[in-house]
DNA sequence: GATGAATGAGCCTTCATTCAT
DNA sequence: TATGAATGAAGGCTCATTCAT
């Protein structure tokens, strides 16, 4: 890549930075170029030379950060062997993962868990990201079944249980970090997990 | 009620039904007045005879739905005595619930998932009631702590840890009620609070 | 008249009198039909049952009240002789005219000053008032003339002058009535008139 | 001042130019802002990047108009010594400034003789312009009475007299400046004030 | 006659997008 | 490449007016 077209990628990288932060609070369609611009601080025309439309740009932002959790969740996952060892490196990366990307997250939590609803001008991509994530914890829950520690006829609802426990906690503690812990959370997650609600969490 | 204040009350609930299938679908900001009426039969300005805002017709509509599923947790809730009694109304209800009101979970679903980010124009009506809901699901947990039947120190993560499942459950089956069963995902949730993923779900 | 027309009559006199205080208030184009509506006592559809349109309504207040003023000032210096009598006839019942009617003057003043600018639906019914006013003070003036008692070419721009000083004061004293005196003002005009600025008012 | 702010601020200007003959024929309420625009000859949302709403263009607009006046009456009055040079200073000036600015006047007439009704969307300020005003002629009778040449308790009435007449000869020949002509009118005032109406005018 | 309800037209304003510099 | 300026296309809302009861 030639220094020009490096530089190129470097505005647009912080583009995509300010962007995040502004669709992170107000939403695709509560937030406007302007916005965007301003946080950038640049001129709403300059967007224009980086991204064709604002369904664009949106839509750039979102897959990225969309594919690097994803690929995140992947690679943490694809070194362990069993069920536990990957579940383990899927919670500790997930949390690692919230603790970072603070702008980030609102963006790809808010579509993650509405993308009807106007949220993202294209719901399809984001239902089929939902799709890959899902299952890529069904893959590990699979091998809870094979391995005979998940007693279930099909690794799905367990699946949508885990991702749904999971976020459930990202967002209270998004919503008021100092009330809700993280941390704590996701243990109680891990210990449900275990041995239901009578198992005592560390 | 007279004859008619009774039309009136009627036909708002008209808009309202209207309101809730167009904003379900497009959201807060993606829904325009003149999608609403369309969708009413009417015209937009009749709108305004009934709401003296875009914003308080959309404030209207969640602030029902919302109260009304509360009250329907609470109502089912209330009858039972000990913990597992009060988790089987409650799943009972909500399983009952999600099956009617099509239209209407969009919405509210949409603003519990995702209350900041525009999905409503004010998100502290949404905050509340979600504070609401877990109080009511925590002080379920805190008859099952003390019981003994949930070790937990707290109820709050364990209320989060549910909700987030049974809403997850909701939401993949709202996105393809062919491709994943309702009631078979809140099965495997009750089964994993039993005891936890060793337990064969019925 | 019948009974049935005389309370038809009579209704048409309440509307006009409320809508002389909204429009005093607001202007034509800055008071709705419900704001008179209010005023009044009734539903806005009721007001289309004696007026035809805004436009009507406000002309017809109009026309009445212009009616009633030049009418007043017309008799009120006929039975005068002479151009002293005359404009003492004249301001005498300008002056007690101005202390009554207070929220009629504010639309007859308004529009006397400024029939354009959309203050009135139809100026060209002002300026004829207008005209005709104009005439009636220049036939006193004429007088004055005549008596050799008025040093001027023309009763014309005399007359604007004494209407000019006439409604400026009265204008004054509808902005603030406790500050400016409005026979005071008066007097002055007459001292004026009588021998200038070097003439003792009483 | 950059090269692009004084094209800003030509276009302002012109802007402002078109707008002052719009509403000094429709009115501020009765004209839009689409009026405005196709009088300046540009989109109405172009009027919207010099301009934050309709209330500040106008608004702006008469400031500006009534500052002007105000101040072209101070400085032609301050250079003079004594009443009467006083009062021919500052009719010169008014003649003066009548015949120029003919669409500006529109306006500027209409806000000082109506401030009330909707005129102005603002009328304290244009209250406030009429204070100053009124305190400029007044300081100017002033003299007057501090000279001998007035005899008057007080320099108000006198003030609003000679603004009234003055105005009243503006909107005669405002309205038809062909039938009354402003220099005779103005002459007339000035006579009035030597020695009342037994005074011959030039 | 009185009125609640309905509505077409219009207004102010915003915004994504284009273009000339 | 960067940007100020310009604009068409909506969108939210008001209002004068009509109509059925």
């Amino acid at each position: 890549m030639g220094l020009r077209e490096r530089k190129r990628e470097h505005t647009i990288q912080v583009i995509l930075e300010a962007a995040a932060e502004v669709f992170g609070t107000d939403g695709y369609h509560g937030a406007s170029m302007e916005d965007v611009a301003r946080a950038t601080g640049c001129a709403t025309a300059t967007l224009y030379g980086y991204f064709k439309s604002k369904d664009e740009l949106f839509t750039r932002l979102l897959t990225q950060r969309m594919n690097e959790y994803v690929d995140g969740v992947r690679q943490a996952t694809e070194g362990s062997t069993g069920f536990w060892e990957g579940i383990d490196a899927y919670f500790s990366f997930f949390v690692d993962h919230c603790k970072h990307h603070e702008a980030f997250n609102k963006v790809l939590l808010l579509v993650m868990r509405a993308p009807t609803a106007g949220t993202t001008p294209d719901p399809a991509e984001a239902d089929a990201f939902n799709q890959t994530y899902l299952m890529l914890i069904c893959s590990i829950v699979q091998r809870g079944i094979d391995e005979g520690v998940v007693a279930a006829p099909s690794p799905l609802p367990v699946a949508v249980n885990i991702i749904g426990m999971l976020h459930a906690n990202w967002f209270a503690s998004l919503l008021d970090s100092s009330a809700y812990d993280l941390a704590v959370g996701v243990n109680s997650v891990r210990a449900l997990l275990k041995g239901g609600l009578s198992e005592v969490p560390r």
